[in-house]
DNA sequence: TTGAAAGCGTTACCAG
DNA sequence: CTGGTAACGCTTTCAA
């Protein structure tokens, strides 16, 4: 490998001198300029990245945080982080937690072995607690909660809302007797769905049935089996609202068993709208998240508080994608 | 931050022994030893990977060239790569070429000026003459084509069988009007799958009927309009081969919306085995691609090359899965 | 078994 | 404007 020293040797300055040409340091004069560029040519010269690292502590690298590197729905957010990174320079250095406390603090630390610059963290089971702790190591961004320190900055879109807005809608379809599959327990924006669901049947008056809501677990056989549990209860209900976009491929497909009509005879609402939401038979009514612009504001805002820059972004927003799996009825 | 010679001064040793004792490089006395490991300890000491990678010219990184980060498809794969990296002490540099050769090589050269000290690729549009050519300068494993270099290994699936027994399978359903809806032509997979399609029919001695062919893209837009370009065609066909399972998403959207049945009145059968795949309405019979494993190949295979070993991998296979978007006709 | 010292390749400071 | 030199933090001879 061709070094800096060589590039002087051959073009008869010094290696301060190239590395000032190259960095635009300082001024050098055209007369070297001209031969170290050439020189740089035809050695075919590329400074070391590792030198440059050790010089500078800077890997201009961002340390990803994702919990499941096979879901659609962190693959979005990974694709926007990565657009937002590109142009700066900065590449994703991406691990996965697995959902579990333990791992992630595991894979943190790598990262921070690793010296990345900064770091995303996508959802997860970390607690807000360490992630500030965290922060003082490495500048944190995090996605799925409010955070506000120093060297940690945090989000989350407004998950209550949405679905305070998607039961609305159903019911102005008609509907009274919604079912609700519900996420993990202890899965922040999960509660915040439910508790929409609750609040806005509350809030138009209408009876609260226990027995219409059912445990999921925000993946395809939760929806399935929660929808088989709903109908062999017996239980009266014309819509299904699906913690997210899984449960509802789920619940369909346990209504598809039945040989019920969607939306014929019982309407379904997702959350999350992966792409294949849109094909799905019938197209998918659901709220959109819009991950990828998620990403890239997460990209930025580790890229602002690298520069000690307060991150300030503006949150895109979840909407209602209304599609055809939901009949007005009544 | 501290340094080994920190750790050497307060415990009384030279930077050199700490560094012995950290790396087992050589013996080191049982008293010297203690008094490091507390030192260490209490000083919560770290060694600073930047400057063990200047040092050793290796970063313990591999890079992995994907074609976009947001595809289940490659998904899958990376999963299964971070599986095999993950006990090794390696760790992805994820970059992404977005199907464009010219974007490939850049992301190449940024990959190895980070010094990656393996590459893997997955599919993509560089010419297998790049790939050996950049071989040279680092390490490469390459899904999606066959390859043998001193420093490169690439491997693909066999598509072409894989279709061929697909199709077979179809036509012991009864099948004999068979519809394809081709993928890029451009793309090596979708030439073999084609030609699978084309071989088998001629095999058992069907009529071949090009009018049966449809372009799509891997996409599910692609599928969708096929299948319309096929029904507005008026040409008779009881079955559907998609060249992918987007485009069998596709297909069967452009079904629903005229109302006609899978599989009662048309049966499609796709290609990846998508996780969503096994929920779609009707569950649909595809070839399943085991890019998990594939995954874990290409990494324990880009291991193996860093070690200067041959890679020796058994590939997994791939296999129909049966569900029930194909029905048993005639 | 141990320590001193020489690098790894860059960049930045200090003189000139 | 330019060159010499030190320093980033670690590992690895080389001697002792």
């Amino acid at each position: 490998m061709v070094t800096v020293h060589e590039v002087a040797r051959v073009a008869g300055v010094s290696a301060a001198t190239v590395s000032r040409f190259l960095n635009g340091t300082a001024k050098v004069s055209d007369e070297k300029r001209k031969a170290i560029e050439s020189v740089i040519e035809r050695l075919n010269y590329k400074p070391n990245v590792l030198a440059q690292n050790l010089k500078s502590g800077s890997t201009r690298t961002i340390g990803v945080l994702t919990q499941s590197l096979m879901s659609g729905y962190f693959a979005d957010a990974m694709a926007g982080i990565d657009d937002a990174l590109q142009g700066a320079g900065y590449a994703p250095l991406i691990v996965s937690g697995h959902w579990r406390a333990q791992e992630e603090a595991e894979r943190m630390e790598l990262l921070i072995a690793r010296r990345v610059d900064g770091v995303v963290i996508l959802s997860g089971r970390l607690k807000d607690s360490q992630i500030l702790k965290l922060s003082n190591r490495v500048p944190i961004v995090a996605f799925g909660r409010q955070l506000e320190g120093k060297h940690a900055y945090g989000f989350s879109l407004d998950n209550y809302k949405a679905v305070c807005d998607a039961v609305e809608y159903l019911i102005m379809q008609g509907h009274r007797n919604i079912a609700f599959i519900a996420g993990p327990p202890d899965h922040e924006d999960a509660q915040a769905r439910l508790k929409g669901y609750r609040d806005t049947l509350a809030k138009h008056k209408i009876q609260r049935n226990p027995r219409l809501i059912e445990a999921g677990d925000f993946l395809e056989t939760g929806g399935l089996l929660a929808v088989e549990r709903l109908l062999e209860s017996g239980e009266r209900f014309t819509a299904i609202f699906a913690g997210n976009d899984l449960t509802a491929y789920g619940a369909r497909l346990a209504l598809y068993r039945r040989g019920i009509r969607v939306p014929e005879d019982i309407s379904i609402v997702g959350f999350d709208d992966l792409h294949s939401s849109m094909c799905t038979t019938p197209p998918l009514t659901t709220v959109r998240q819009p991950l990828f612009e998620v990403g890239r504001c997460l990209g930025q805002a580790i890229l602002a508080m690298i520069r000690h820059e307060k991150p300030d972004i503006d949150l895109p927003q979840l909407s209602l994608e209304v599609r055809e799996s939901v009949r007005r009825i009544g």
